[in-house]
DNA sequence: TTGCAAGTGGAGGATATCTCCACATATAAA
DNA sequence: TTTATATGTGGAGATATCCTCCACTTGCAA
C-alpha cells in the first residue's frame, strides 16, 4: 500500500512541484481542470506526473492531505468539550467545507478518502472515532457506518456547489440529516 | 421552456429512436457512456442527437420521463391510504430506488429534475405535495424544503450504488434520514 | 407543385487521457 | 574516482469524447 523505497532526491523535488502547482490550479479553476495544465504549471512532464499520481484521485489525495490533516486536527481539539452528538455534527459540517474547497471536488471525496495519503486517514480515522464514541455513549443510533456520513457529505458538497448557498445551508442540511427529517 | 413548435413527423421519430436506443445503453453501460454510441445505435447522426438534447442531462431527464411518470403514479395511488409520514417516507425510497436503475446516474439526480419533462415535472410536484402535506399536519419539521429531500435522496442511491446493497439497506437508509442519526 | 423552414449527417477542430520508450542522472559499490 | 544500474524524465502519439458547423435533404403548408 505505502511506498516502500524513498524517492531520489531529484523526483521529490518535482513531486513537491507537481503537488504545489495542482493546489494552485485546482483553486483557481476547480478538480476537474487538465492535468497537462498541472504538469506544465509544475515545470514537469506530463509522463512525470503520471508516474507520481496515476489517477487524479491520487493527486487531489495529496494535495488535500494538509488541508485534511488541519481537518482532522481541528476536530479533535474541538471535540473535547463537546457532547458527542455536536461533535459528530461539526465535524461533518467542516467535511463538508473542506470538499468545497476545490469546485467539483465532492463527487471525489468518497474515493478520495479510500486513498492511504496521511490527511485522508487521518480525517477518516478521526470521523471513525466521533461515531463509534457517539454510538457507544448512545447519542447516535448503531447501525450508522462511517460511509454513511461520507454519503452525506458528497451529498450535501453537491448540492451546495451548485446552488451559491451559504455557510448556513450547510448548518442546516448537516442539521436535517443530524436530527431527521420528522417532526420529534 | 417547453418547446413552441411540434416536431416534423421524421424528427418525431428520429426522437423516439434516440430514447429508445439511449435507454438500452444506459441500462447496459451507465449513464455517463459516450453519446456517439447512442448515435450509432439510435442509427442517426450525431449532431441529430445534439439538436434534440442539447446536454446528457436533456437525455437522461427525457429517457426517465415515463420512469419518473410511474413514480409519481405510485406513490399518488399510495399516499391515499398512508398516513403522511409514511407516504414520504416511501416516496424517498421509491426515488432512490429509481434513481439507481442507470448506473452513475444518482449525481445527475438533482439537475435532472430541475429539466421540464413531464415525469421530472410529476415526480417533483408529487414530493412537494406530500411534503407540504406531512408538515400541515405536522408530522414533519417546517423547515425542510424539498430541495433537502433531492439531497438526502441522492446520499442514498449514491451510497447504495458503490456497495451492491440490496433494498434492505435502501429501507434502513431512508429510515436513517427520516428519522435521523440522533437516538431518539 | 413548389418554396422554405425544419431537419440531417458526419467531418473535423478542440480538448483530455494515458502509455511507452529512448534518453538522462543520482547514488551506491568498487 | 569511476562505474553500473535502478530510478527518473519528457513528450510524441494513439485513442477517446465532446460539440459545432454547414452543405445537403425533406416534410408539409399553401
Amino acid at each position: 500500500m505505502t511506498d516502500e523505497t524513498p524517492l531520489r532526491a531529484d523526483a521529490k523535488l518535482n513531486r513537491e512541484r507537481i503537488l504545489a502547482a495542482a493546489e494552485d490550479v485546482f483553486l483557481e479553476r476547480g478538480a476537474g481542470v487538465s492535468l497537462d495544465d498541472v504538469a506544465r504549471r509544475a515545470g514537469v512532464g506530463i509522463g512525470t506526473l503520471y508516474r507520481r499520481f496515476p489517477t487524479r484521485e491520487d493527486l487531489l489525495a495529496a494535495a488535500y492531505s494538509a488541508r485534511f490533516e488541519a481537518c482532522a486536527e481541528t476536530s479533535r481539539a474541538r471535540s473535547a468539550t463537546l457532547d458527542p452528538a455536536s461533535a459528530l455534527s461539526a465535524y461533518l459540517e467542516d467535511l463538508v467545507r473542506y470538499s468545497n474547497v476545490y469546485r467539483g471536488f465532492a463527487a471525489s471525496l468518497g474515493t478520495v478518502l479510500q486513498i492511504g495519503t496521511p490527511g485522508c486517514l487521518a480525517t477518516s480515522t478521526e470521523g471513525i472515532r466521533l461515531l463509534q464514541r457517539a454510538q457507544t455513549e448512545g447519542a447516535v443510533r448503531p447501525d450508522v457506518r462511517f460511509n454513511d456520513l461520507v454519503c452525506v457529505a458528497t451529498a450535501i458538497s453537491l448540492a451546495t456547489e451548485q446552488d451559491r448557498s451559504g455557510p448556513e445551508q450547510i448548518a442546516h442540511l448537516v442539521d436535517v440529516f443530524m436530527n431527521g427529517i420528522v417532526r420529534r
